[in-house]
RNA sequence: GCCCUGGUAGUAUAGUCCGGCCUAGUAUAAGCGGCUGUCGCCCGCUAGACCCGGGUUCAAAUCCCGGCCAGGGCGCCA
């Protein structure tokens, strides 16, 4: 045996979830980390997790070496650690099945005690989790909505490259506003000021006049002083573009594309939806489409006036998500309140042919068909006090061929929300920022 | 930017409204000891806390003011 050999005499053989009674008798090697002890006194059970799964680590105490026993006894929850031992065939163990160590490696241990309680007896409060965040995420109703999270992002890469999208990366570091206003994060750029990309807009809506459906998944950065369970300063976008697409076109991708997520998290997530103790319906197709006018309608008949063009306020979403349970879209916007991109209906320019996409009461996605016109574009936005010369690099892209084109982006992080049923969309991060959390 | 609520051991809480019975209770985690089939094991023991500063009062975890920190909501948005 070489010396290199004899150093790595800690590596594993199997997971913890490939360990089944019919091996018993067979030697292994496991990794991992001590999730439990339970110490009876002549006998002690370990229980040793993995990224797979758990397994019991029996240590008779009269049967094993003196050397394993004296690792053992000294193991703690959260010690990391690698065990060779002998699998057991044992109906009173999980499983069925259980380990007898022949010999233990502590790789590392870890400071006791744990700034939160691991096995979730006493369940910590979410800024006590997110400062040990790592620690945190050793749980398995955490975990899953991370397993969740990256089921959701390989059936959105799926289906979107399936139907002819490719996947693009647009600059995080821009010049200036994509779409005015002052909620940008400013940077220093050596001896300019630049700031981090509210949104990926304006450069996949260039882009598709050479790739003509193009998606980006991607980090956007937010100034807003929000401090509600569904923002954050930080957070992942869904944004899609094709040429010759319109609003509708683009709604039905988002239909289609949502039952797809939900699908594949139902079919490949069963375990993860049952450790969060959630239930994903894949909704039926089409969506509810409800235009701005019969919304406001149905708020004046729940009490709630709204005058025609002013946006929804929270409280009114709250009720409309009541009338309408699960995912519906709200057309036919007034211009107004749309942003300067959104195209106004040619029959009628005070409407647009913008749209939200809603969960209950909370907006997963907006979009809409976009304007194509330069001289178009640039009246609208000077009719939101926005000057042209500062969006010149984007405007010169409507000189070249502009088609007509239309797009959305979904929140990915509420898209896992619904589909982990946390309340928090910080749960759905692993290290979140938000107003006030910028560590770890 | 605005509004509300809270801060008690490593963690989570009781106590705060109505100051004294708090020498601050409980659970869990931690340390020590015991227990050979646990699976939220069990039993005994030990140690561990009133966010900071000021004020009121005979007396403050409790009331008041300021600060810091945290949670939630509004607006805005995904």
């Amino acid at each position: 045996m070489t010396q290199r050999m004899k150093n790595e005499n800690w590596k594993r053989t199997h997971y913890t979830m490939e360990i089944t009674p019919n091996m018993d008798g067979e030697e292994v090697v496991l990794t991992g980390w001590i999730k439990e002890i339970r110490d009876l006194g002549g006998i002690k059970f370990l229980i040793l997790r993995d990224k797979e799964g758990t397994l019991q680590i029996t240590v008779p105490k009269d049967e094993v070496d003196e050397l394993t026993l004296k690792h053992a006894e000294s193991l703690q929850r959260q010690d990391c650690v690698s065990i060779r031992g002998v699998v057991k065939r044992m109906d009173k163990a999980p499983r069925g099945v259980e380990i007898i160590p022949k010999n233990i490696i502590i790789l590392n241990t870890a400071k006791q005690p744990l700034p939160l309680d691991i096995t979730g007896k006493t369940p910590a409060d979410i800024d006590v989790r997110l400062d040990a965040r790592v620690l945190d995420l050793t749980r398995d109703e955490n975990r899953a909505v991370f397993q969740i999270r990256h089921v959701i992002l390989e059936a959105i890469r799926d289906f979107l490259s399936k139907n002819g999208f490719i996947e693009i990366h647009t600059p995080k570091i821009i010049a200036s506003a994509t779409e005015g206003g002052a909620n940008l994060f400013p940077v220093m750029y050596f001896e300019r000021e630049a700031f981090l990309a509210q949104s990926p807009q304006l450069y996949k809506e260039q882009l598709v006049i050479d790739f003509e459906k193009v998606y980006e998944i991607g980090p956007t950065f937010r100034a807003e002083k929000s401090h509600t369970r569904r923002h954050l300063t930080e957070f992942t976008s869904i944004d899609i573009e094709a040429a010759f697409a319109t609003a509708e076109d683009v709604m039905e991708i988002a239909e289609r594309l949502i039952q797809h997520v939900c699908k594949m998290v139902v079919e490949k997530c069963c375990e993860d939806l049952k450790t969060l103790k959630y239930k994903v319906e894949v909704p039926e197709m089409p969506f509810k489409r409800l235009t701005y006018d019969e919304v406001i309608n149905e708020l004046k008949d729940a009490g709630i006036k709204i005058n025609w063009g002013e946006d929804i306020p929270t409280i009114a979403y709250r009720t409309l998500g009541r009338l309408h349970p699960y995912f519906y879209f709200i057309i036919d916007w007034p211009t107004s309140i749309k942003p300067f991109y959104i195209k106004p209906r040619d029959d009628k320019p005070e409407l647009s042919e913008g749209f939200d996409l809603m969960w209950h009461w909370i907006e997963v996605a907006s979009g809409g068909t976009r304007i194509h016109d330069k001289d178009l574009l640039i009246k609208r936005l000077r009719e939101q006090n926005l000057n042209p010369e500062s969006f010149r690099f984007h405007l010169q892209a409507f000189d070249y061929g502009m088609p007509p084109h239309a797009g959305w982006a979904i929140g990915l992080e509420r898209l896992v929300m619904m589909l982990t049923g946390v309340r928090n969309i910080r749960e759905a991060v692993l290290f979140p920022r938000d107003r006030f959390r910028l560590t770890p």
